[in-house]
DNA sequence: TATGAATGAGTATTCATTCAT
DNA sequence: TATGAATGAATACTCATTCAT
């Protein structure tokens, strides 16, 4: 059943119809649920195994050699394997939009796994200095979006990597040509997402996500109902 | 209610109820079915327009100096434009799909404007020669897929650019680190929509789309059976 | 699993789900259906001993001295052991609306009871004589709906009997103020459930329920078919 | 479709499908929901205008002589017609239990305009003083349960009030042989609805019912927020 | 015998489209 | 011609009951 309903996400997205996966399955409408208690549960279930292989895929390159390479190399690999599937190309979207979130933590594993290769190909001197993991997400979502654009790519069966590679290349620190207005959207830099407080960005340690031990469980619990739903 | 249905489809996207429409224009649904067979019919209509106006405006800067500057500045209005109206957003994803068309004849004159920026700013040297205008196209539904995805962008309310700037340095001739795999999809080399045969590219002259007359007249008529649908 | 049932059946009614009683008791619901052909049979399995209880202590009561102080007791004391019980209020609804019968006789039972209490009571001048055990069983369902209405009391977790003290006094003899309009529905006056011929009402001995030994045949046949359900 | 959805709800309560409804009154379940935004604001529809009368009454009364019978016949008229109503039943049950308001401030309306009529008849001597206005809510409740238990009445087509005489009785001042253990549950004793704050009770004017602006404004947001559901 | 997975009819709700007036 | 009431298919979700293992 899983398989069937990875199948239907992976080709039509978030919007297949529940009985489309049930008739996948070759079961009753009923049979998913008792297996998955909503259809957003059923899928996140396909996709947080994708994600966290990303997720480890990253943390098993964190100690490569050349930073710059393995984090180009990565990206393109990530949009290259989430291209053809739809599912990914709308979980991304929709976490991007703080609609949804795989599973309690995933998302934001992927995030600081992600952002460890960013920062090492920036120390690095291949990364531009001025683009941060918030930056990235969105050109996650940007690449999907032109891969899947681009004609004879992505659900047509055709071969994506052309328009990651042009954003690769934008990416790269030789030569940058015009200096993003803003400052880079760090996550570190940004606020508490429970209280919206500024957080002091420490220098070293993994990066604060709460402004502190109230607000961490409050999103914890937040977690929690989120998990049983 | 063409004023009614544009701020709806701007703000909410191909998605807002047919009634929603008909009640911001002070009219009943019928009268909407009245003057547009169909819902597509006036989500077309709202948008035409607004891509029509880009093409003037692309047609207007084609004699402009310094061709590299205008085509970014060019690029940078449309998405910043279009970030703001999930109308246009939407009406590009689908385009870039192929499951939809504004209207006979309107992206493609778009397409031939924005390609002439493009060219023009390639023999300037400003923009790197291995992006043809399907590149483009899927460029332009990324940049407004990331500005989207930003937080405190697009939808937010935010000032769109920062992704955009980005996605500009990649095409900048002077970045072009990584040579694309694939050849540039250029228009005038793809194949005949209607039979498929391969067209011969002329060097000069308006891009032929069909690889004769007999196909050309098909093309056109299957034109007409959409308008009315 | 009847102490699962109980349970579950005591806090929720007959609304709760079946799978709910089958994940307390720690066993599948095909186990559930193993033991009880269906919801209903399970339900009345619960509240069989609950009611046999009431009728064993009542006719326990039945020689005790002080037959009005002895029925008001036993009515406020059944009262506040219901209140608390969503499924008995269920059950002693749904009887009374000639949906539901706990098991065979039982229900008669508990009526035969109370009726004896009440007679006494009647008796000895406390209770007024224009009520009838048809009135009685009316009446306990709405002191359940009353107790459960008030806030703060019932299902709240407050103590019960408020309503009921008042219900009590409406007995009381000395209280008749008015004439109940219609007689009394004595149960020994009524018409045999299985043809409506009207029975003569005997003075001693246990009131006849049937016209005679076919009627009775017949309803004895019709209890064991639904027992089986 | 009003009338259709009227007797529906009367004669099965707030559980009939509304295809029924949608049915009895021949047309789609679309339109149904075209006319009302859901099965409670048609619910509440066919209700308030009955609640409506009965405070109107109620009000019509409040000067009428003999407060004493006054009440008592509009008590009975209002359960003799109630009972006949099972979405009454259903919407003063829910109501008591707090799940349900018919619509802003009619409850609330009834509530009033019955305390006037109860406080006369105590005034008068007519009624023990020991009861309050949510003893009667509570009572209405429990005599339409009584009524609709009683074989051959309410539903069955039989003629109700035998058990709400009986009640009448209860409330009768002369001769009240039980004091009822609690202090009478009067509204203006009670506690704010919105902080739970106690509210100290005005001998003169319209009792209090919140403790004070910023809870009264509290419960009025949301009996908007109930209004547009 | 016990299990729990599978079933499928039933419910409220939405919305593009049609059509009588 | 304009209206807006009517339509009905579609969708997520629930739960008593059945049945293969």
């Amino acid at each position: 059943m899983l398989q069937a309903a990875r199948s239907a996400f992976e080709e039509q997205g978030l919007g297949v119809p529940l009985g489309e996966i049930a008739r996948r399955a070759g079961v009753g409408a009923g049979t998913v649920y008792r297996h998955f208690p909503s259809k957003e549960a059923l899928f996140r279930a396909t996709i947080v195994d994708r994600i966290e292989l990303f997720t480890d895929t990253a943390r098993d390159l964190a100690d490569v050699a050349d930073p710059g390479a393995v984090f180009f190399r990565f990206l393109s690999s990530v949009v290259r394997l989430a291209a053809r599937n739809k599912a990914l190309c709308d979980a991304l979207e929709a976490a991007g939009a703080g609609r949804f979130e795989p599973s309690p933590g995933v998302g934001e594993d992927f995030d600081d796994a992600l952002e460890v290769l960013l920062r090492r190909a920036q120390e690095a001197g291949a990364v531009r200095q001025d683009v941060g993991i918030a930056d990235l997400r969105a050109l996650l979502v940007g690449c999907l979006s032109m891969e899947r654009a681009l004609p004879g790519c992505g659900s047509d069966g055709g071969v994506p990597g052309r328009m990651t590679a042009l954003m690769c290349d934008a990416l790269r620190a030789e030569r940058a040509v015009t200096e993003l207005e803003t400052e880079p959207v760090k996550r570190n830099e940004s606020r508490c997402g429970v209280c919206g407080a500024a957080i002091s960005a420490a220098r070293t340690g993994r990066p604060a996500r709460y402004c502190g031990g109230a607000c961490r469980q409050k999103a914890h619990r937040a977690r929690e109902r989120t998990r049983q739903t």
